[in-house]
RNA sequence: UGGGUAGUCGCCAAGUGGUAAGGCAACGGGUUUUGGUUCCGUCAUCCGUAGGUUCGAAUCCUGCCUACCCAGCCA
């Protein structure tokens, strides 16, 4: 299915990372390019990561380099094996492959430590005995330096002994911590010694209760680059205060390589959130029914509401990767998504909101099979053939009473064709007793089989339609946006980014569908005609399919509707 | 107010001194048994702003404005 539309497509892929690599190559500085996606396992991926994750797995391709998949594993009172499995899967299924390169910043733990010890010897760490509060009082503020920790000269021997003892566990939680001897004065915050290690007794996903003390972010990563030989470290925004520190554990070592880091926007999408935060209190608060709800901007929210990985990919091609902080239309994901099914997915029919349409010259008990092709942009896909009789089903908005200017749909007394069928004029509308329309008489032209005619006449409409006796019932879940507004962030004054929630995101209707369907499989992803693209959740049941809608079709008439 | 970044079409985004790519959206039109697809066309004399350098600037210099990030023993 992705083969086809992966082929007769060539995005030009060029940013300013790029080109730096190119320079790189050129310069002679590598040969080999070496990039990395180093997710914390304390959540499930979404797009944003998507868009770090083919960049990074990109550029390793197109360089023909390798891609490490690391987890960043440094803080056990977050991480946990099941995020590190959704995270496998969720990368996996994006179409990437780390092949041998699966790391975990654990593994490090004891080279990490070693080093921690030679900084230590080289007088660049010292054991700090101030409380987390008292570390904050003295770190200064954004336009004043900080004092120097009255524990900052200790001895070498004692920084060391002290920092043993901290590993052997025989201190609590807090009361001391590793600290980088830099510059308590420095404008870069996080240069002002910042903690290296603390004491944790936490029990670790992957080494369980070996170690008590763990090291922190701007530690860790820096030297696990290097240690994995990384050559270019991407990472968002908010780490270009960071990279000074990165420079300086690097360059204060003996590390073989000197990773560099380059720092990128994170993506941002209108009418969603994106922080893991906001995203776990969507789950937690029920507002969404969990981390794959096809409402969520997870990568296995988008998979089960039917998100293809090609979509996804092309998406991340097109955003680009910049510096700028920006937020990209929601509706460049729509096109990615219309673009690939188009192609790639067979065409069906199911009327949403049936109303049953009585053909009065149609004989009483005859069936007809109708021929109609599955995918007119794709001929291999072949055909298929649809029951046909006296009783049908139509769309309910495709009949108006008082037909509206450019209206080109049903009507009483106008003539439409019914698709792969037969031409039918409406006859008669019968009502309720509350003048609600209940059914349509209409009549059919025999010599229209198949959706033509010999006289040639214009019959503009075309409608979609199931056969009463034939039709399969099917649940459909109606999805929209999660927020009624672009920038869900921007809130009044006391409210927080619920107040923006959309109360409409989800309806469920019950719906008339083809028999054909039937047969339709978890994850199985079609073209309701005229409707949009729909695939099968996992909630199904033989007796009930459920089918997500993933996004309309571009709907032109809706518009025109509107003037 | 210290420091770090960024400001090119409604939304993304190329461009790196030689006179504004491309995509999405929008708009107009042709084709069409999906008001889908497809096709054709329109859409920045102008690059946050004010000066300066230059034959020539979005690209170099200076000032100003605006936005984002940094004061977790989170990442």
């Amino acid at each position: 299915m992705e083969e086809k539309s992966e082929k007769n497509k060539e995005i030009e892929t060029s940013n300013f990372i790029r080109n730096i690599i190119d320079d790189d190559l050129e310069s002679g500085k590598h040969t080999k390019i070496i990039t990395r996606f180093p997710p914390e396992p304390n959540g499930y991926l979404h797009i944003g990561h998507a868009k770090s994750i083919c960049l990074n797995f990109g550029i390793a391709r197109d360089y023909k380099g390798q891609c490490h998949l690391r987890f960043d594993d440094t803080n056990p009172a977050k991480e946990e094996t099941e995020y590190v499995e959704s995270i496998m899967e969720d990368v996996h299924w994006l179409g990437f492959d780390w092949g041998e390169n699966l790391f975990y910043a654990s593994d490090y733990f004891q080279q990490l430590y070693d080093y921690a010890e030679l900084l230590i010897k080289n007088g660049k760490a010292y054991i700090c005995e101030l409380s987390q509060e008292e570390i904050r009082a003295t770190r200064g503020t954004l336009t004043e330096p900080g004092t120097n920790s009255p524990y900052r000269d200790r001895s070498i021997e004692e920084n060391l002994d002290l920092f043993r003892r901290m590993k052997a566990g025989e201190f609590e939680e807090g009361a001391y911590s590793l600290r980088a001897k830099i510059d308590m004065a420095s404008p870069f915050i996080c240069m002002r010694d910042p903690v290296m290690y603390r004491i944790k007794y936490v029990h670790h996903h992957r080494t369980g209760d070996e170690w008590c003390i763990y090291p922190m972010y701007d530690y860790t990563h820096c030297l696990s680059d290097s240690i994995e030989a990384i050559t270019h470290s991407l990472c968002t925004l908010e780490f270009e205060n960071n990279r000074p520190l990165y420079d300086w554990f690097i360059n204060e070592l003996p590390v073989k390589h000197k990773p560099r880091q380059i720092e990128f926007a994170r993506l941002n999408l209108s009418y969603t959130v994106m922080s893991k935060r906001l995203l776990l209190d969507l789950v937690k608060s029920n507002v969404v029914n969990g981390w794959d709800d096809p409402r969520m901007p997870t990568i296995a929210g988008m998979r089960r509401r039917g998100y293809t990985p090609q979509s996804i990919r092309d998406f991340a091609d097109r955003i680009g990767v910049a510096k700028a902080n920006s937020m990209v239309d929601f509706d460049l994901l729509q096109f990615c998504v219309r673009e690939d099914l188009n192609l790639n997915a067979n065409r069906v029919m199911v009327v949403l909101d049936p109303l049953e349409i009585v053909i009065e010259n149609y004989p009483e008990d005859k069936v007809e099979y109708l021929e109609a092709e599955n995918n007119p942009e794709n001929p291999n896909a072949g055909n298929r053939y649809i029951p046909f009789s006296k009783r049908i089903y139509i769309e309910r908005e495709d009949f108006m009473e008082q037909a509206p200017r450019k209206w080109f749909r049903l009507s009483p007394n106008s003539e439409i064709r019914l698709k792969h069928a037969y031409y039918i004029t409406c006859k008669e509308v019968i009502k309720d007793k509350d003048g609600n329309i209940t059914q349509l008489i209409c009549t059919y032209d025999p010599e229209s089989r198949g959706g033509w005619s010999k006289d040639g006449r214009k019959v503009k409409g075309t409608s979609h339609w199931v056969c009463k006796d034939h039709a399969i019932d099917v649940d459909i879940r109606l999805y929209d946006h999660l927020f009624t507004v672009p920038d869900p962030m921007i809130v009044p004054e006391g409210k927080d980014y619920k107040y923006h929630l959309n109360p409409d995101s989800l309806n469920i209707i019950q719906s008339k569908a083809e028999p054909s369907l039937k047969e339709a499989k978890i994850g199985d992803k079609f073209q309701f005609l005229r409707q949009g693209y729909f695939s099968v959740d996992y909630d199904s049941i033989p007796e009930k399919p459920v089918f997500n809608r993933i996004v309309g079709l571009k709907d032109t008439w809706a518009k025109e509707a509107k003037k």
